[in-house]
This record gives C-alpha cells, sequence and structure tokens, in this order.
DNA sequence: GAGTGGTCTAGACCACTGA
DNA sequence: CAGTGGTCTAGACCACTCG
C-alpha cells in the first residue's frame, strides 16, 4: 500500500483552462485509496447496514497504514452518510431503516412546525416495461422490465404527496404492494433490507405544475391548482441510477426546505 | 500549550467569549476554539473577502498550538465555504464576487442544460416601514427602515424570475436602483464589496403558487399559471438574518435542482 | 477496565505556485 | 528556490460506552 505516485501523467502544458473532465488523475492519496477500498466492501456487502465495521486499529492492520489515515477515509465516508460514527462504540454502516434520518431525502415541512402523523397509502405496484423516457434516466432498455408504484402520502389525514416512482424490474422482483403496506418504516428502509439496494445520494429536479384530473382527484384538489414536481434520481454506489421517483406535493400547507451553505 | 492536551484547552477557553449555555458542561476542543477565533476575525474584517489569510504555520504560531490543530479548523471554515484553500498559494476569504461561485445560491437551471445568457433589470428600489411580517423574519421592530428590491432576470432574452427583496435600512444606506444597475456581478458581490455585509448561508422555503396578475405580466405567463415560490432568508456571521427575498421562478423551461446527500 | 472513537502534537516528506 | 497547502506517520492522552 505504499505505492503510489510517482510518475507524472501527461503534464497537460497547462494551456487550456480546464477539461477535468477525464483529464488522467495519477495521484491518489492513499487516504484516498483506502476510502474506495471501503466503499468497495460496503458495496460488496462485507459489512451490511446497521453493522458495525472494524475498528480503526484493525483497519489500520489490515491496509498496513496508519490510523491516522484510516481516520480520514473513514471521516470521508462519515461525511457522505454511508457511515455512522459514534463514540465509545464503533463505527457503524448507515441505514435508511432508522427514524432518525426518516426524513433526510423527504424535505417536505409543515407550515406550523408540527411534524409526525404521516400516514402511507399504496394505490398501485405493478410491474411493466420502460417507456423510453424512464429507460433513458434508470439506464436501462427501453422495454425492459420495471417496477411502478403509486402512492399517497398523509400528514395528519391530508392527502399531500403523490409519488410515481419506477424502479429497474430486475433488481427487485418480488415487490409487491403488500410487501410495502406491511413494512414498517421508510421505503428505503425496506429496499436495502429485502433488495439490497442502498440509496447513497439523489439529484432533484423542481418545477410549478397544474394539476390534471387524477393527481387533483387524489391530493383533494382543484383541477389546476399549482402543485410543486419535485422529480428525483437516486443512485446508489458507483453512482448507478436505482430510482426514478415523480412527487406532486400540495404544499397549500407544506412546503420544501432547503438548505444553502 | 505545548503541555499536551487536557489542560492545553483550559488557557484558551477563557479567550473564547462566550455566553454559558445552561449548565452545559460543554467541552471544546482545541481546534473547535479555534475556528471561532478565526470565525470572529472574518466577521471582524481583520482579512477582507478575496484577501489571503495568514498560513497555517503562522496560525499555529499565533494561537500556540500545532499547525495540525489550525489545519482542522481551517477544513471546517473551508467545509463551510467561508474560506478557500489553494494549495501552493494559500488559503483565501471566500467572496461571492468571483464568477465561479455565481450560482451558489441561485439554484436554476435551464432544462436543455444551456447556461449563461441572465440579464437583469431593476424594476424598484425603495425605502419603506417594515410590515410586521418582514420584521419578525430580520428580526427588526415593525416600523424599522428596510430596503425593498424588485428586479426579474431573464435567461435568453426570457423573463424567467421575479424576486422582491428586503433588508435592513440600517445596514444598507445609500443603496440605490443605480448602484444596483452600475455593478457588474452578482448581487451578494456588491453587498459584500460596498456595505460589509456578507452571505454565509441560507434557508428556503418551496412552493408552487399560481400567479398573480402583477407577476404574471412581468413573467409574461398567464394569470393563475402554476410558479415555483422560492422564500430564502439568508443569514450572516453569528447566524444573523439579513436578508428575506421571495423569488417567483417560471419553470415551464427551468428547474431547480437539488443534492440530497 | 478494556476498547472505541476524538483530540493534539511533532516532524517528515510530497505537490503545487510563483519569483 | 522558498513558501504554501496536502499527506502520512507514531505516539500520547482524553471522552465515551459497556460489561
Amino acid at each position: 500500500m505504499a505505492s503510489t505516485t510517482g510518475t507524472a501523467a501527461a503534464p497537460l502544458a497547462g494551456a487550456v483552462a480546464d477539461a477535468p473532465r477525464d483529464a488522467a488523475p495519477a495521484f491518489s492519496p492513499l487516504y484516498r485509496q483506502i476510502k474506495d477500498l471501503l466503499t468497495r466492501s460496503l458495496q460488496d456487502g462485507e459489512w451490511r447496514p446497521g453493522e458495525v465495521i472494524p475498528s480503526e486499529v484493525e483497519l489500520a492492520a489490515r491496509f498496513k497504514v496508519s490510523q491516522g489515515t484510516v481516520r480520514k477515509a473513514v471521516d470521508a465516508l462519515a461525511d457522505e452518510n454511508l457511515l455512522v460514527r459514534r463514540q465509545g462504540k464503533g463505527t457503524f454502516v448507515a441505514t435508511h431503516a432508522e427514524q432518525r434520518v426518516q426524513f433526510r431525502f423527504l424535505r417536505l415541512a409543515a407550515d406550523d412546525g408540527q411534524e409526525g402523523g404521516v400516514t402511507r397509502r399504496f394505490i398501485d405496484c405493478r410491474r411493466l416495461r420502460a417507456p423510453a423516457e424512464i429507460a433513458r434516466a434508470l439506464t436501462l432498455k427501453a422495454g425492459d422490465a420495471t417496477v411502478q408504484i403509486r402512492r399517497v402520502l398523509s400528514f395528519r389525514g391530508r392527502p399531500v404527496v403523490l409519488d410515481d416512482i419506477w424502479l429497474p424490474g430486475h433488481a427487485f422482483k418480488g415487490l409487491t404492494a403488500e410487501r410495502l403496506a406491511e413494512y414498517k418504516g421508510p421505503m428505503y428502509g425496506l429496499f436495502e433490507q429485502e433488495f439490497g439496494v442502498r440509496m447513497i445520494r439523489a439529484e432533484e429536479k423542481l418545477r410549478a405544475v397544474a394539476a390534471d384530473a387524477e393527481a387533483a382527484a387524489l391530493l383533494e384538489v382543484a383541477v389546476g391548482a399549482p402543485l410543486l414536481s419535485v422529480e428525483r434520481l437516486s443512485f446508489t454506489y458507483d453512482d448507478r441510477p436505482v430510482e426514478l421517483r415523480r412527487g406532486l406535493y400540495d404544499t397549500s400547507a407544506h412546503h420544501y426546505r432547503n438548505q444553502l451553505n
């Protein structure tokens, strides 16, 4: 593990302002390499969500580096929410099956500040062939099998969110409306526990749209009422997209909160 | 301070003016205290936006700690976008007056992926007494002086964003529509250069709303058309709110992008 | 008390920048 | 070349958890 560097890769002459695109990096610090090895272990399931990973000293011994270097790698993974450090106990693989991180991905809040009172209702869960647009987003071929889920989230009895979700069929065999309804806890918890698919990060595109008849009926608003459209593409390890979701939010008593840093 | 840990934190603890929160023992590590001292220096203008701050070794000497401890403090501030590290050159105070960070706060993107072509048009800039709601958000007293700005952003000639902005009057004396129009670069650049008010972070609340007559005319959409409402509260050092902004975005050809990690 | 992560140090060397 | 930040090490001690 002492081998890293040397050997400059194509100097690039520094003229062109940029193209950090695929330019040869050629230098990867040790902690970066350790981080990648750890990520690989997570991806391969060596440690499962919720479990402890080996202590820093153990990892340092395994990789033949100092504890400080392991620490920096683990810190990076903790920053990305892949690991969770707990002083005195150890470092754990992050999981969606916890109340604490319940709302990491759903950034909706009630205007009055109240929390909780969320109920889910699954309207549909069926397998169908991917339309071209969906296939492209999920990097499937048009016509590949997909799972389509439609559900409504209600807050204190009022319907607020209508979600349409597409998943690649091959990774979610056996997913049914019953399984979804039975499972207590966030949907991403079910995905990681039952199907080994863990959502790491997501990109969202937000728009304002007018409610069509169907959405209006399900969300109990007037046709044409403004709704917040949230299109989310979620990724697993390796930046592989594994979920496309289109949510329609009734924002008359709720809002989407965001932090800019 | 060369004394090893534990007691090492004590000497500085006194230097860090800190209101003792209720019975909190509040162990604060050294690097945390250094970070606070650096933040204070930034706040006090010891180093201005765009300038270099002293090198790590200098800072280590000043605070009588090791370089590693300073490094950790600076790393934290760099993570919060208050400082920018440049290998081989030094560490700089972050600034809004740079093209590179132009869109840190405006998260709008064209659906077709094209960038640029932004033009600004200031419709109004006047001083008036704060309505109760605005005053509360900015922690002013109702009736205090405020500056109200209204402007339209156009992308490639099409109006897309209508912003209504409220600022505390005492901090922005002499701000006029002319000054705004003359200034090249982002508005936050003007704020930090001319008024010493630097925006550090912001909280946004997003909603879908229907266009009223005024907004419809300015954004050239139909009355009742769905618009994305973006309510932003921006903070300076010390978590003091210094700007309230309400944007209406026409999202028919643009979207608000967000990253979930 | 043993084991975990968290802090701090001191010193070495590497990579990058600019005179 | 000197000066900057970036990486890595080895060792010390502190704060926390749990048996």
